[in-house]
DNA sequence: GCCAACGTTGGC
DNA sequence: GCCAACGTTGGC
Protein backbone atom coordinates (compact mmCIF):
# COMPACT_ATOMS: atom_id res chain seq x y z
CA UNK A 1 0.00 0.00 0.00
CA UNK A 2 0.99 3.62 -0.85
CA UNK A 3 0.30 7.03 -0.03
CA UNK A 4 -0.05 10.44 -1.71
CA UNK A 5 -0.72 14.07 -1.29
CA UNK A 6 -3.85 15.08 -3.40
CA UNK A 7 -4.50 19.17 -3.51
CA UNK A 8 -7.91 20.40 -4.22
CA UNK A 9 -9.34 24.40 -3.99
CA UNK A 10 -11.97 24.03 -1.34
CA UNK A 11 -13.86 26.38 -3.04
CA UNK A 12 -13.87 24.26 -5.77
CA UNK A 13 -13.77 21.04 -4.21
CA UNK A 14 -13.07 20.52 -0.48
CA UNK A 15 -12.83 18.10 1.85
CA UNK A 16 -16.66 18.81 2.89
CA UNK A 17 -17.45 17.96 -0.46
CA UNK A 18 -15.95 14.90 -0.71
CA UNK A 19 -17.65 13.42 2.29
CA UNK A 20 -21.13 14.95 1.14
CA UNK A 21 -20.69 12.92 -2.05
CA UNK A 22 -18.59 9.50 -0.85
CA UNK A 23 -16.86 9.49 -3.81
CA UNK A 24 -15.56 11.00 -6.72
CA UNK A 25 -13.44 11.27 -10.01
CA UNK A 26 -10.01 12.78 -9.48
CA UNK A 27 -10.27 14.69 -12.96
CA UNK A 28 -8.76 17.46 -14.24
CA UNK A 29 -4.93 16.70 -13.78
CA UNK A 30 -2.45 17.92 -16.90
CA UNK A 31 0.82 17.54 -15.24
CA UNK A 32 2.22 14.68 -16.87
CA UNK A 33 4.47 14.14 -13.51
CA UNK A 34 1.36 13.78 -11.42
CA UNK A 35 -0.18 12.09 -14.16
CA UNK A 36 2.13 9.33 -13.63
CA UNK A 37 1.59 9.33 -9.51
CA UNK A 38 -2.05 9.09 -10.56
CA UNK A 39 -1.21 6.03 -12.61
CA UNK A 40 0.99 4.59 -9.85
CA UNK A 41 -2.34 4.55 -7.27
CA UNK A 42 -3.36 0.88 -6.35
CA UNK A 43 -7.39 0.43 -4.81
CA UNK A 44 -6.69 0.40 -1.13
CA UNK A 45 -3.54 3.66 -0.95
CA UNK A 46 -4.09 6.09 1.70
CA UNK A 47 -4.46 10.01 0.60
CA UNK A 48 -4.24 13.25 2.65
CA UNK A 49 -6.46 15.60 1.20
CA UNK A 50 -4.70 18.71 0.89
CA UNK A 51 -6.67 22.43 0.43
CA UNK A 52 -4.55 24.69 -1.60
CA UNK A 53 -5.11 28.75 -2.44
CA UNK A 54 -7.36 29.17 0.62
CA UNK A 55 -5.92 30.34 3.75
CA UNK A 56 -5.37 28.51 5.56
CA UNK A 57 -4.10 26.24 3.38
CA UNK A 58 -3.73 23.11 5.04
CA UNK A 59 -4.32 19.06 5.27
CA UNK A 60 -7.99 18.73 6.14
CA UNK A 61 -8.57 14.77 5.76
CA UNK A 62 -7.77 11.09 4.84
CA UNK A 63 -9.23 9.87 1.56
CA UNK A 64 -9.00 6.31 -0.21
CA UNK A 65 -7.86 5.23 -3.88
CA UNK A 66 -11.09 3.04 -4.75
CA UNK A 67 -10.55 2.95 -8.45
CA UNK A 68 -7.08 2.26 -10.32
CA UNK A 69 -6.23 4.89 -13.05
CA UNK A 70 -8.53 5.14 -15.86
CA UNK A 71 -9.21 7.75 -18.83
CA UNK A 72 -9.72 11.17 -18.02
CA UNK A 73 -13.34 11.54 -19.80
CA UNK A 74 -12.80 15.26 -19.18
CA UNK A 75 -10.09 15.25 -21.99
CA UNK A 76 -12.89 14.73 -24.47
CA UNK A 77 -15.14 17.08 -23.59
CA UNK A 78 -14.86 20.47 -25.84
CA UNK A 79 -16.65 22.13 -23.04
CA UNK A 80 -14.72 21.05 -20.51
CA UNK A 81 -12.36 23.57 -18.95
CA UNK A 82 -10.03 20.32 -19.02
CA UNK A 83 -10.47 19.70 -22.85
CA UNK A 84 -7.37 18.30 -24.78
CA UNK A 85 -7.90 18.40 -28.75
CA UNK A 86 -4.44 16.61 -28.81
CA UNK A 87 -5.08 13.55 -26.81
CA UNK A 88 -5.84 10.18 -28.83
CA UNK A 89 -8.93 8.59 -28.31
CA UNK A 90 -7.00 5.22 -28.68
CA UNK A 91 -4.35 6.15 -26.21
CA UNK A 92 -5.60 8.73 -23.41
CA UNK A 93 -3.04 11.05 -22.80
CA UNK A 94 -4.60 12.03 -19.02
CA UNK A 95 -5.78 9.63 -16.34
CA UNK A 96 -8.22 9.61 -12.97
CA UNK A 97 -8.63 7.48 -10.21
CA UNK A 98 -11.38 7.87 -7.82
CA UNK A 99 -11.27 8.62 -4.66
CA UNK A 100 -13.95 7.70 -1.28
CA UNK A 101 -13.38 9.71 2.00
CA UNK A 102 -11.91 7.85 4.77
CA UNK A 103 -12.16 10.32 8.07
CA UNK A 104 -11.61 14.06 8.55
CA UNK A 105 -8.43 14.93 10.56
CA UNK A 106 -10.09 16.11 13.98
CA UNK A 107 -7.65 19.03 14.11
CA UNK A 108 -6.63 20.56 10.23
CA UNK A 109 -3.11 20.98 9.77
CA UNK A 110 -2.19 23.96 8.44
CA UNK A 111 1.04 24.52 6.60
CA UNK A 112 2.76 26.51 8.77
CA UNK A 113 2.31 23.74 11.75
CA UNK A 114 3.41 20.96 9.10
CA UNK A 115 6.40 22.96 8.73
CA UNK A 116 7.13 22.73 12.44
CA UNK A 117 7.40 19.12 12.28
CA UNK A 118 10.77 17.70 12.41
CA UNK A 119 9.59 14.49 10.93
CA UNK A 120 8.53 15.91 8.16
CA UNK A 121 11.46 17.90 6.72
CA UNK A 122 11.42 15.80 3.81
CA UNK A 123 8.08 15.74 2.89
CA UNK A 124 7.61 16.82 -1.00
CA UNK A 125 4.97 19.48 -0.27
CA UNK A 126 7.11 20.91 1.87
CA UNK A 127 9.81 21.46 -0.42
CA UNK A 128 10.86 25.01 -2.07
CA UNK A 129 8.60 25.54 -5.59
CA UNK A 130 6.69 22.68 -5.17
CA UNK A 131 3.71 22.99 -7.69
CA UNK A 132 2.18 19.02 -8.11
CA UNK A 133 -1.00 18.61 -7.49
CA UNK A 134 -0.17 15.00 -6.72
CA UNK A 135 2.20 13.21 -4.80
CA UNK A 136 3.65 10.65 -3.02
CA UNK A 137 4.00 10.48 0.98
CA UNK A 138 5.92 8.13 2.77
CA UNK A 139 4.07 5.94 5.23
CA UNK A 140 5.79 7.41 8.17
CA UNK A 141 4.68 10.46 6.87
CA UNK A 142 1.34 9.62 6.59
CA UNK A 143 1.36 8.07 9.99
CA UNK A 144 3.49 11.30 11.55
CA UNK A 145 0.56 13.57 10.24
CA UNK A 146 -2.40 11.49 10.75
CA UNK A 147 -1.50 11.55 14.43
CA UNK A 148 -0.74 15.29 14.66
CA UNK A 149 -4.02 15.35 13.16
CA UNK A 150 -5.86 13.69 15.68
CA UNK A 151 -6.39 10.17 14.34
CA UNK A 152 -6.08 7.41 16.23
CA UNK A 153 -3.29 5.11 14.63
CA UNK A 154 -5.49 2.12 14.65
CA UNK A 155 -7.46 3.93 11.83
CA UNK A 156 -4.23 2.65 9.57
CA UNK A 157 -4.84 -1.33 9.56
CA UNK A 158 -6.62 -2.34 6.77
CA UNK A 159 -9.61 -4.15 7.95
CA UNK A 160 -11.27 -0.43 9.60
CA UNK A 161 -12.44 0.05 6.43
C1' DG B 1 18.03 20.86 -28.98
C1' DC B 2 18.29 25.57 -27.12
C1' DC B 3 16.09 29.09 -24.84
C1' DA B 4 13.09 33.16 -24.38
C1' DA B 5 8.42 34.12 -23.68
C1' DC B 6 4.49 33.03 -21.59
C1' DG B 7 1.11 30.73 -18.49
C1' DT B 8 -0.02 28.61 -14.12
C1' DT B 9 0.33 27.48 -9.32
C1' DG B 10 -0.10 28.81 -4.86
C1' DG B 11 1.76 31.01 -0.59
C1' DC B 12 1.72 35.29 1.36
C1' DG C 1 -2.34 41.62 -5.97
C1' DC C 2 2.50 40.29 -5.83
C1' DC C 3 5.89 37.28 -7.03
C1' DA C 4 8.86 33.02 -6.98
C1' DA C 5 9.05 28.76 -9.11
C1' DC C 6 8.53 25.94 -12.69
C1' DG C 7 6.15 23.72 -16.84
C1' DT C 8 5.06 24.39 -21.66
C1' DT C 9 5.32 26.37 -26.13
C1' DG C 10 7.32 27.51 -30.27
C1' DG C 11 10.80 29.98 -33.18
C1' DC C 12 15.16 29.13 -34.76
Amino acid sequence: MNFWLLKSEPETFGFADLVRVGREPWNGVRNYQARNFLRQMQVGDLCLFYHSATSPAGIAGVARVVRAAYPDNLQFDPASLYHDAASPPEAPRWSMVDVAAVAALPRFLTLAELRTLPELGNLRLLQRGNRLSVMPVSQEEFQVIVAAGGLEPEFLNADSF
